[in-house]
DNA sequence: GCGGGATCTAAATAAGTGTTTAGAACACAT
DNA sequence: ATGTGTTCTAAACACTTATTTAGATCCCGC
């Protein structure tokens, strides 16, 4: 029957956020369009008639979840000054995969699933990333594998998860947790930045 | 027509190495039991007349594979002695990584699809590394943070795989580049076992 | 040589996949 | 009031999925 084109603006939004769970739960190739449609409480036929397919939805939706990253990591970045670098990067990085657990699942997915997304980001940032850390810890290798720890060392919470659910009494995900984690993950980055090399 | 009862021994472990490499590369639900059989040689329903089904020759792989972690980290487990023990526990972890890469991707995928192949692993492993955790570093949460911080950076070079290909000229799983690795993190986990807290 | 049992295949089943098609229901302009 | 165009659904399509069934093919003991 329809509701009449009235909150047509809303359905194109509703079946991006539905996408964004569906394949941030099940990946893009388990994710279903009609679990899609079910959650955004249209036809699976409407997310081809908005996007043109399964795969150009998901493209959207990554492409939409990649600027959300951007907008958190950009001003870790911008804002320069090498004391302090570091564990800015990794508070700006914490927070990001802190707040938002369906982003990175996706990212996991994507990379997984070995999809060009993840790619396309890398080469994105590889560049003022590179020169970065150039300007500021110098030409050797050791400051990108530094660099790489830190990152690992901030997502290990997250990607270890389930298993840390086991080692501590209290929720991983708890506010008094994360706050732990992230004032760990800080002072970690500042003892890194000073780690004699 | 089949070569007859001859090579039946071989099958199910064919079947068990096909079905390990598909899900490593896909995961448990968009694995195919067709394609595994196809790598294995024979039909998808043989994979049910061994196993009894594809969940459970997934938990056949996940059993199998965890029982191949056990092997690795075992000995860096059990023997014991302060000094060192970090760069030990990362260098067996980084090299259980570096090598086999499909139970990697596998691991990966049973964490993502939330299955509890995870958690029946973490539970196995969790009490002996606290206990060691808290017999040589004492009984803070900041040892538990520092071991977590270690692993991830461990796993963080695997994991950003192909953001790291981009970095490097060099491929992140060439020889060289491993040693190099494995260096930095051996290194790191002895910084990080006399840092101060 | 002849059952018996194990091993394997091809076909059938039922459910689910993404996508296409035809058409209904409504808003709006003329 | 009669088109016109947008928005949406229900049904159909072609395909793949995991699993079951029936039967063929072989080896081994008798």
């Amino acid at each position: 029957m329809a509701t009449g084109g009235l909150d047509a603006c809303g359905v194109k939004a509703r079946i991006l956020a539905a996408g964004r769970a569906e394949f941030a739960r099940h990946g893009v190739t388990a994710g279903s369009v009609r679990a899609i449609g079910a959650e955004a409480g249209v036809t699976a036929a409407m997310i081809n008639y908005y996007f043109g397919g399964k795969r150009a939805l998901y493209d959207a939706v990554v492409a939409e979840a990649q600027g959300r990253l951007r907008d958190r990591i950009a001003p870790a970045l911008a804002e320069p000054g090498r004391p302090g670098l570091a564990a800015r990067l990794a508070g700006a990085y914490f927070d990001f995969l802190a707040e938002d657990r369906e982003l990175q699942r996706l990212l996991l997915h994507e990379v997984l699933d070995g999809g060009d997304g993840v790619r396309a980001l890398a080469s994105r940032y590889v560049a003022p990333l590179r020169a970065l850390l150039r300007q500021h810890f110098g030409d050797d290798d050791e400051a990108l594998h530094l660099a790489v720890s830190l990152f690992g060392a901030v997502a290990g919470y997250f990607l270890y998860e389930p298993v840390l659910a086991a080692f501590f009494g209290e929720a991983p995900r708890s506010a008094a947790a994360l706050a732990r984690r992230r004032s760990h993950v800080v002072r970690l980055a500042r003892a890194l930045e000073e780690m004699p090399r």
